[in-house]
RNA sequence: GGCGACGUAGCCAAGUGGUAAGGCAGAGGUCUGCAAAACCUUCAUCGCGGGUUCGAUUCCCGCCGUCGCCU
């Protein structure tokens, strides 16, 4: 099995379908909003020709109304592994996004976290400022990995504590072996890439999708519609920014995201470094499959 | 040439006679069911020179610069 990981528009895809059909494989996205169907140009998924090529898994198997997690992605993609291992193909496993990457690989027990949406609701009505006391009573432990003022996070470790009645547990399995590839550009580079895609996602009809996912009256509190540029182009169909704005917001988020993935990429030791711009990682890919 | 206003970090911008809010950008980081999310840390001695003062970014003078109006 083989990872290719890095920032958004490194050059990842591209990397993985050359080596999916050099070798015969197929490639699990890691992405966790190019899950979600009739967003295809916003999230910059793989065309339909190269999908018609190389088989790719996680890929339009959500609907933007409704609500994808980490868990539902570890259970898809541990489907997806074996069934691509029964067929005897290489897997390779392409993304950005650090949490569903390490939930894949790294072999998180996510499933045995209780998870209770009523309990949960409750937490979220409740001051925010108390609840980091609250965790600390339960869970001294747990209060000091979250940040006092992340109510978000505070909530799930408090739902979980309360459900459980206890501290968190914190279970790690064995990660999944597998050559992890890291694509890492020059910094002015990636943000070059960064603009020149937005760009490309506006002559390639961004706003059209944008407008469909609209009138289909999609709720913009949904997580699939924070992916990276959907309210700056809604914005802008309603007039309130012109097209311009609307590329600066868009590019800015997306090169603030990219730091983001890169804190959490930089601490996995497993992971060898490529900058693509200088070296193609294609061959040592190639060699490792064999 | 005259009159007026302004000159605070890369940008926008508040402010006070006692050693400078905030926002954006930038950089670094956290992360176990929203993760393209949520959150944290960090980043200036206030155009230049002189004066008044215990002390000036804040007051006064000059210079430079920008903008506006006038001739």
């Amino acid at each position: 099995m083989i990872a290719i990981v890095g920032p958004t528009a490194s050059g990842k895809s591209a990397l993985a379908m050359r080596a999916a059909e050099r070798l015969g494989g197929e490639i699990v996205s890691a992405d966790s909003r190019q899950v979600y169907r009739r967003m295809d140009i916003g999230t910059a998924k793989p065309t339909i020709g190269e999908r018609a090529r190389v088989p790719h898994h996680l890929i339009d198997v959500a609907d933007p109304g409704e609500r994808y997690d980490v868990l539902r992605y570890q259970r898809d993609g541990q489907a997806a592994l074996a069934s691509i291992r029964s067929r005897g193909h290489v897997t390779l496993v392409v993304g950005g996004t650090g949490l569903y990457i390490r939930a894949l690989l790294d072999g998180l027990d996510l499933a045995s976290l209780p998870h209770d949406p009523a309990v949960r609701a409750r937490l979220e009505s409740e001051d925010p400022a108390t609840l980091h006391e609250r965790l600390r009573a339960i869970d001294p432990d747990a209060a000091t990995r979250v940040d006092p003022r992340n109510a978000r996070r505070l909530v799930r470790y408090l739902e979980v504590a309360t459900i459980a009645g206890g501290p968190v547990p914190r279970v790690r399995g064995a990660p999944i072996p597998a050559l992890r590839i890291g694509l890492r550009p020059p910094r002015e580079a990636l943000i070059a890439a960064i603009e020149q895609r937005v760009r490309a996602m506006v002559d390639a009809g961004v706003l059209d999708e944008t407008r469909a996912l609209v009138a289909r009256g999609v709720d913009p509190r949904l997580p699939s519609m924070s992916a990276h540029g959907y309210v700056h182009w809604a914005a802008h169909l309603r007039g309130e920014i012109d097209l311009e704005t609307a590329v600066a917001l868009t590019s800015r988020d997306v090169r603030a995201y990219s730091r983001r993935q890169m804190t959490w990429f930089r601490r996995d030791p497993a992971i060898r470094w490529f900058d693509p711009t200088a070296t193609d990682p294609l061959e040592d890919i190639v060699e490792a499959a064999a």
